[in-house]
DNA sequence: TTGTTAATGATAATCATTATCATTAAATAT
DNA sequence: ATATTTAATGATAATGATTATCATTAACAA
């Protein structure tokens, strides 16, 4: 059976009050910031189980996997500068929308997209 | 100035004769069925360059990446019972609509559906 | 044909992630 | 409340895909 440990709830609070997409890493940092001493182990081992029980999604980009409040199904935008990495709402990201479009039942979908954020474009 | 060597012009060939998505250990794999004795090494950085100049492109995907012959952008439906991945072509993927949509930037994006394909929902 | 230097190949290094294992602490039974 | 069971933790070693290093090779221009 499962057990709900201080460590999982704290890495599962530090993903559901973050908007954008967090590495393992930048958790454990943040972790660290509130003075809760958990193992890097720990916080991959529990993102991955989250994960696995469809509380949070993953994404690769690059060398890196990232995390994010939302379940399932993301759209993304990487900034090829800053490296951040932004969820984003687009309209079109809609199951039965794109069910149509695309002429086959849809459950779930990645969309990935690259570019220059809005910040970075701004002061060029 | 850049070099059009034996190694680059055999594993761009091996991309652009296959139609699916690519490790780079695969192409290494292949390669040597061809009797081409080329290092792993050199199989990493070319495909790493070929992507730098634009003719093909890369997909991160659990703990590896994949190379295709479709440069820059893709859409894909992977069907969860046939497993076959089958590339796409819709008319939401425009870079000037998605640009907009988004209202950032947009230089390269991937697109990643997964659901029951029209042959599996056939044949149900 | 020769000189320059980018590319190669063998392999060491890197680095994100996972496995190991002794110890700790949830959850359950007493 | 206490003891028991065993999943979870934390420190760290191991893994594995990818990249860096460097002596050697081979494109390509002169």
């Amino acid at each position: 059976m499962q057990r709900w440990t201080s460590q999982l709830s704290l890495i599962l609070e530090i993903v559901y009050e973050t908007e954008h997409f967090l590495s393992a890493e930048r958790v454990h940092q943040i972790l660290t910031q509130k003075n809760a001493n958990i193992g890097i182990a720990t916080v991959y081992r529990n993102l991955k189980k989250l994960v696995g029980q469809g509380l949070i999604s993953e994404i690769s980009w690059k060398d890196m996997k990232y995390y994010t409040r939302h379940p399932f199904s993301n759209a993304f935008f990487a900034c090829e500068k800053c490296g951040n990495i932004l969820r984003i709402d687009i309209p079109i990201a809609d199951q039965t929308y794109l069910s149509n479009e695309i002429g086959m039942s849809v459950n779930k979908w990645n969309m990935r997209f690259e570019g220059i954020c809005e910040e970075c474009g701004r002061c060029t």
